[in-house]
RNA sequence: GGCGAGUUGGUGAAGCGGCUUAACACACUGCCCUUUCACGGCAGCAUUCACGGAUUCGAAUUCCGUACUCGUCACCA
């Protein structure tokens, strides 16, 4: 076809666009930002949950712009009409906001930029088509399902490269006549690339995290627009992030096989390439065949979203840990400025692992842990209440019913510089506190305590009503408890007891054990003075005569 | 099959030619501290970096092969 051929089917195809790509250019100028800043996007398609791996480079996203003063937007690529799902796009967002990964700009988040939806986006597409198409970078392509299918096992037999590319692209060349009249005839067409490239020659693409690659040029005639109209995720990501002017194209590593397409596409649009950083995706060694795999829905509950919400693993815990694998070098930062936070940190794409991320669930844990050590009791306690609003009702009027006690349950032993590492969730605050409410120890009924052993219910008794003193501190409390042990024939410390087991009954750790098992149901407790200090001293006799009760028959 | 990438302990991983008889963290085990647990402290846990060859005075680190793993080869993203 001549130029001249060109433009006519050009204008044939589209006839009633509003602007040229001037136009479009014009109105998406640059963004006023500084030298360096950097300009990310999170780009999921609504067409199922968001998980884990979304998650993460959204993070990346976020911080890496964040860090560098430029601009972090959320585009939704929705070009695939049937494979959305319903409330895709809602979910999209309300997760972005339940896990605080907030862009500043793009789909309903405003901006200069917009449309921000790939759907409302159809003529901007189609008009930069019909540029190619003068341009003779582009055709329509009439070839039925059938004919690719069987070009496609031909292919296979011949074990050549498998496409529509050269010989195999038979609608290349089609003249401007037979197009016209194909047309007419109500044939339906896609739009191909009318690829240069030569696949004997190389290319070297560089990318931020997994540094350079070569591969052969790009030869295959992919299709640019669907029969819909709609693009193909190739061509809206040039065009979008040309025009939305990305810096850095964050995205999982499964694209980097189609690194020499996008290459070319913007070479022959003569847009200015932007950077490419592809992130490892999340995987997970497989317990029976100790294969490496992508995580599964189903075998790996916590690659969902909803994981995290429904344990109650708080946000923070969880940025951290996607920091954590986002810069191989943030774990030992964080633990040795424990007291500042990620947006302090400088991360950057050369600490980015290159190789697959592996989940660790137990580092998980421990941050978790970690995280809610240094929470102040009253934290944990408003964090907790929130949490059990959304998952345990029954259990957030209890916590509301005995608000300050519960604070000073859970501040026990957080004030020092060493703070006790008990609970990683929300959800297992109830379990891990049930002796701080009367209603839930007594349906608890000893049933945490796993020893064998029967304590002596009189000399508790004797104990907590003649010598207990609750008006004192710590130290206090245990040297008196230290001089009832040994007025009652037990050794003052365990290891008086090792020297001399003879001449004792036992040590003071038993009748604290015996103590702690009566009011807390279990041999396991934090510092047990703090407990019968906030429980008072009715509630201990009471436990005490509940314990009788329930375990001495 | 083509193309691209990866392979370091129980786990996540650092390292990118000599400072490594392999950092750090998590997990595990033992000891210490201690009224229990937790915290904390100490110690143990890869003589070796998938395998084979090459380069080098010197390699986990560079190169070449082999094996395995992952990704991709759609009018899905």
């Amino acid at each position: 076809m001549t130029e001249n051929e060109r433009i006519e089917l050009a204008n044939l195809l589209y006839p009633d666009l509003k602007h040229d790509t001037k136009y479009y250019e014009e109105k998406y100028p640059e963004r006023k930002l500084a030298e360096g800043a950097m300009v990310t996007r999170y780009a999921p398609s609504p067409t199922g949950s968001v998980h884990l791996g979304n998650l993460l480079s959204a993070f990346a996203d976020m911080v890496y712009a964040r860090q560098s003063g430029g601009s972090f937007y959320l585009r939704i690529e929705d070009t695939d009409q049937k494979r959305m799902i319903e409330g895709g796009i809602e979910n999209i967002t309300s997760v972005l906001h339940d896990f605080d990964i907030l862009p500043n700009e793009g789909y309903s988040f405003g901006g200069d930029y917009d449309p921000y939806i790939q759907s409302e986006r159809t003529e901007i597409y189609q008009t930069y088509i019909k540029d190619l198409i003068i341009k003779g970078y582009a055709y329509p392509c009439f070839m039925k399902e059938e004919e690719i299918q069987a070009i496609r096992e031909e292919q296979e037999i011949n074990k050549t490269k498998i496409g529509i590319y050269g010989v195999y692209a038979v609608d290349r060349d089609l003249s401007l006549e037979e197009v016209k009249s194909r047309i007419d005839q109500g044939e339906e067409y896609v739009i191909r690339l009318k690829s240069f490239g030569d696949p004997n020659k190389e290319i070297e693409i560089v990318d931020c995290i997994k540094g350079k690659m070569k591969f052969p040029e790009h030869n295959v005639d992919t299709v640019l627009l669907k029969k819909d109209g709609t693009p193909t995720y190739h061509f809206a990501h040039a065009i979008d992030d040309h025009l939305m002017h990305t810096t850095h194209v964050i995205r999982g590593d499964e694209w980097v096989s189609s690194l020499p397409l996008h290459y070319q596409l913007f070479q022959i649009l003569g847009f200015k390439p932007v950077h490419y950083a592809h992130i490892a995706p999340i995987t997970i060694k497989d317990q029976e065949t100790g294969n490496i795999r992508k995580i599964s829905k189903r075998k790996d509950p916590w690659f969902g979203v909803k994981y995290y919400e429904e344990n109650g693993i708080p946000i923070d815990a969880l940025h951290l840990y996607l920091a954590t694998i986002t810069n191989t070098n943030f774990e030992e930062w964080y633990l040795n400025n424990s007291d500042k936070s990620i947006e302090d940190f400088h991360f950057s794409f050369d600490k980015q692992a290159i190789g697959g991320t592996s989940f660790d669930e137990a580092k998980l844990v421990n941050l978790c842990k970690t995280y809610f050590s240094r929470k102040s009791g009253k934290e944990v306690y408003e964090e907790t209440l929130e949490w059990a609003k959304k998952h345990d009702f029954e259990y957030a009027e209890l916590l509301e019913k005995n608000k300050e006690d519960m604070i000073q349950f859970f501040g026990i032993e957080k004030d020092g510089p060493r703070p006790r590492k008990d609970i990683s969730k929300y959800s297992e605050v109830k379990e891990e506190f049930s002796y701080a409410i009367d209603e839930l120890f007594e349906k608890e009924n000893y049933s945490k305590y796993d020893g064998d052993k029967v304590y002596d219910v009189e000399l508790v008794l004797d104990y907590v009503d003649n010598h207990l003193d609750l008006d004192t501190n710590n130290e206090e409390w245990f040297n008196q408890m230290r001089e009832f042990a040994l007025n009652n024939g037990y050794a003052a410390s365990p290891k008086d007891y090792k020297n001399d087991p003879d001449s004792f009954k036992g040590h003071v750790g038993d009748i604290c054990e015996a103590i702690r098992v009566m009011i807390t149901g279990r041999l396991k407790s934090p510092d047990l003075f703090s407990i019968m200090k906030i429980l008072g001293k009715d509630k201990i006799i009471k436990r005490i005569k509940m314990y009788e009760n329930v375990c001495i028959k």
